[in-house]
DNA sequence: ATTGATTGAGACATTAATGTCTCATACACT
DNA sequence: AGTGTATGAGACATTAATGTCTCAATCAAT
């Protein structure tokens, strides 16, 4: 059961570097990522037709890897609070792979279906958390939305940049959410 | 004491231009910025020689006009906690003209070091608020610093998608940043 | 050892953006 | 009206990234 060759794996190791150097620059070259990678220009081209295709395999490995954390993570959750704050300890560590998609334009229709999807779970998750009396009715659905995401993402940078513990991360999104930075 | 010409006023348009097209793609060409200015590429490069000096141009205007409007709204507050919340009303507004600086790399040294020095000025707000009992102090001084200044760039984001009314959104970033999304 | 496939290196054409330059035109000011 | 300056249009050289191609070397499998 083989699955392929025991050959250097060189699309895996593009798709690493690439998430690797576009982190860093969305707008760092071919060239660039294939030095990173270990591996020929010419060899990228052969994985990778196109610029385009090699960036629509890494926000798809992307989106792939943050689905399965959150789904592994969320399972035999009992309460929504609970499912949100094991979503923030999954993906937030996983933040350094997710962030540069902000950056490159999601122009492939289906990985935007796609991200559109993820956003209308965490609409799910909304409802859910009001219907608990965790969240305030009050306040927008598409804005706590927004805030979600926002929150992992800027927990990310912060841990990035190294003004914070990544232990400390997760707790902190999830209490800022809840809580705000308000005197309890 | 007539300033500078009559002629159409070229520096401006382009910067105007340059605002509105980067915020939307900031890979945009100088073609694309001076054909919405209206205005010959040629002309473009006699005010700005270089792609750079165009950026650090309206990167510095950015600056002044948040700069500006913070102060002047700040003017006469009496607490920590009304000035964040007039510094809300007065900066969101103005997050289409900020927003897109986030992408572009800030080169300039001197703009950098101003830039650090406006999220010092947070800072400090953030130690008022400490010491007004607004905010909890055992909340890192970085992550709260960093909140404020992700909410603004939210806000913006939500009501540039049309998701989020204008006039809602300085209020909704304030309680959001104090009380979060939680059930009060 | 032989075969077949994949690789790395590099040459090559193509494309796009950038920055410089020229020149005829239009405008502001006198 | 006349003068000087700034403009728009376009030609031009330069640079960088992209994508294609070829060829010799390497590796896996037989």
């Amino acid at each position: 059961m083989a699955r392929k060759a025991l050959r250097p794996p060189v699309r895996e190791a593009v798709i690493d570097a690439a998430i690797d150097t576009l982190a860093r620059n969305p707008g760092a070259s071919l060239s660039e990522i294939a030095a990173r990678a270990g591996v020929g220009r010419a060899s990228l081209h052969r994985h990778f037709p196109s610029r385009g295709a090699l960036v629509t395999a890494i926000t798809r490995q992307c989106m792939d890897e943050i689905d399965a954390a959150t789904d592994e993570a969320v399972e035999g959750a009992r309460t929504a609070r609970e499912r949100l704050s094991r979503m923030l300890e999954a993906v937030i560590p996983l933040g350094d792979r997710y962030h540069f998609l902000a950056a490159e334009a999601l122009d492939d229709p289906r990985l935007q279906t796609r991200h559109e999807a993820d956003l209308e779970w965490l609409g799910g998750l909304v409802d859910e958390l009001r219907e608990e009396g965790v969240m305030a009715p009050d306040v927008p659905r598409g804005w706590a939305v927004a805030n979600i995401d926002a929150q992992v993402w800027l927990a990310w940078s912060e841990v990035a940049a190294g003004k914070l513990a990544p232990a400390d991360a997760a707790g902190l999104a999830f209490r800022t959410l809840l809580q705000g930075l308000g005197q309890r």
